[in-house]
DNA sequence: TTGAAAGCGCTAACAC
DNA sequence: GTGTTAGCGCTTTCAA
């Protein structure tokens, strides 16, 4: 269809209303803020006016003037992975639950989405003045470039793990105790060869390749550097880590993926090369994404309660917009066994 | 961990940075503009200034001078589907991707959920100033509210169906055809008491149930109201569609559900009442979205390239944004067969 | 080549 | 109660 011509109506702005209702910006101005000082009559007058009249204040330069701009900034650093797009599941379904959190509290969402962090990245989106707080999902490999403005600007939460030295205020997972109970679950079905799949750059994988050894270390397996292979946290193209550990001719009844995903696209890559899931390698994943439950076989894996991650994060960045001191939330992870 | 004491970094403005360097503000702005005005050691000079100082320039105020704002509005309504969240898969997995498009485009993304439309919703977010372009995903039952704002604001395109009388851009899937593909892939496995699972609120769902209507009259089934059952676009607690069809004691053989998610909610349902998919009713979603490869079966479904649609609404938006006059894409569906 | 000054649309301190 | 005015931080016209 051929769109039609467009005839664009002139923004009203608040001296047109002023005008029209026969009195000043400043009144119209209080009397849409609801302001008590203007006698109500004369406030319903100018509200009505206002609606009928379609005009909505200008944000931009009512944010100029108030120096905020009532929008958070959710931010996705993938500098870990340079091509994983805002696609991929895990990041998708917190965007989701964060926007929903941010809009129940009146605000707006601003989705930045950082491909190849240059230094300096985390201060620009500060420093650009778009927001009122910032949440970051997942600390990439940006551990440093967060500490650097930790120190510096309050209204920041970050989702991630617990690693040593970190001044930001974070909400997360348990990494280590959840890998532990992935490799304890593996262990109990009897599994001993098991394989770690992740890619290290992240503090996240880094946690649960530690919970993976200390969960082989408290059974007494010595832990084989063989059976740990990298993969990117997209499942696609980046299969490189379960191929070549098939390839590899290394033995393994057992994989421990870094995520759900990861674990997907093992599963899918065994079984072409003839592994059956679970009868010839046990699987278990990370995040308890929505499709892990869709998937056959049905995905055991780690679950991370998103929801009330989510709620956490965004009830903390509120906290610390307004001045108050907040504590870093990580919660228990919980295992949910199915079908792998 | 306690989060420590916040010393709040003074906010830089280009004053700062004008005085630092001997210069006016003029100067400044045009040197970050790269104004060739300036020569080039200056430039050079004010830039690095700023680089080093952490300086950026305010958005907020620039947008205000400049009437603009680098932003694209992406609108989620959902009139339709009161307490659907962001969380929907479909919703998501468009989301990301038209991030990435608007993202490749050097402009932010402001993410915006719109619970319960109230007259003038979208008058309202465009008359904010927050953005220089809207993008909206699903009519849900707004097409009225769109086609009242298509006539005075240009920058706009809508993720839809070809509904009549339609006044704004849109692009979307063919969904006539695409239920038609579908139904006749199930009448071809020699179905012939199919049921349509949709709430037809939403006019793709309408067209849907359209094109299955037509496909059960050119191969002379006489279509059954009864075989026809509401469910909403989410999953979860909303099967009565699919409780009520098994309840209602009308046998039937095959569904062609409105979206995937329906689909997967409807055999997991059937499931359990002991009916099996594909043995002994046959099921066609719409959307193929990411889960429905990895469910179990796969599922068969029409799928919408949501890749290629993010990029012709980005594509089409910024043309418009431009003044161009654009034409309204509707894609062909495609059948893929998988196990259901 | 550079700077002074106006103004984007709004809010609020201050004056009446 | 209401209006006048200043100013949020920036860009750009205009003048030098």
């Amino acid at each position: 269809m051929k769109s039609r011509t467009v005839t664009p109506k002139p923004r009203l702005k608040m001296a047109d209303i002023a005008k029209m209702a026969g009195v000043s910006t400043s009144t119209v101005s209080r009397a849409l803020a609801d302001n008590p000082l203007i006698p109500l009559p004369l406030r319903e007058r100018i509200v009505a006016l206002a609606r009928a009249q379609g005009y909505v204040v200008n944000q931009q330069a009512r944010g100029l003037r108030l120096q905020r701009t009532n929008t958070i900034n959710v931010v996705i650093p993938l500098g870990h992975d340079k091509d994983q797009l805002i696609s991929d599941p895990f990041f998708l379904e917190m965007v989701g639950r964060l926007a929903d959190q941010i809009t129940l509290r009146g605000y707006e969402v601003l989705l930045t989405k950082v491909m190849s962090p240059t230094p300096g990245w985390l201060e620009r989106i500060i420093q650009s003045n778009r927001s009122d707080g910032v949440l970051v999902i997942g600390q990439s490999d940006q551990h440093q470039a967060l500490n650097a403005v930790a120190d510096s600007y309050a209204p920041l939460v970050v989702w991630g793990g617990d690693v040593p030295d970190r001044h930001y205020c974070t909400v997360g997972v348990d990494s280590v105790a959840g890998a532990r109970l992935a490799v304890e679950h593996l262990l109990k079905l009897g599994r001993r060869r098991i394989a770690f799949l992740g890619l290290p750059e992240a503090p996240e994988v880094l946690l649960r390749r530690q919970g993976y050894l200390e969960a082989l270390a408290a059974a007494g397996i010595p832990a084989e550097p063989a059976l740990t292979a990298p993969a990117h946290f997209n499942a696609e193209p980046e299969l490189e880590g379960i191929h070549h550990l098939l390839s590899s001719g290394v033995t393994f009844d057992a994989v421990f993926a870094a995520s759900d995903v990861i674990a997907l696209g093992a599963i899918r890559a065994m079984t072409e090369a003839g592994l059956r899931t679970p009868e010839d390698v046990s699987v278990v994943g990370f995040d308890d994404v929505t499709v892990a439950q869709y998937s056959w076989p049905p995905l055991t894996t780690i679950r991370q309660d998103l929801d009330r991650g989510a709620r956490e994060m965004v009830e903390l960045l509120f906290q610390r917009i307004e001045g108050k001191t907040t504590t870093s939330v990580f919660m228990a992870p919980e295992l949910v066994v199915r079908q792998t």
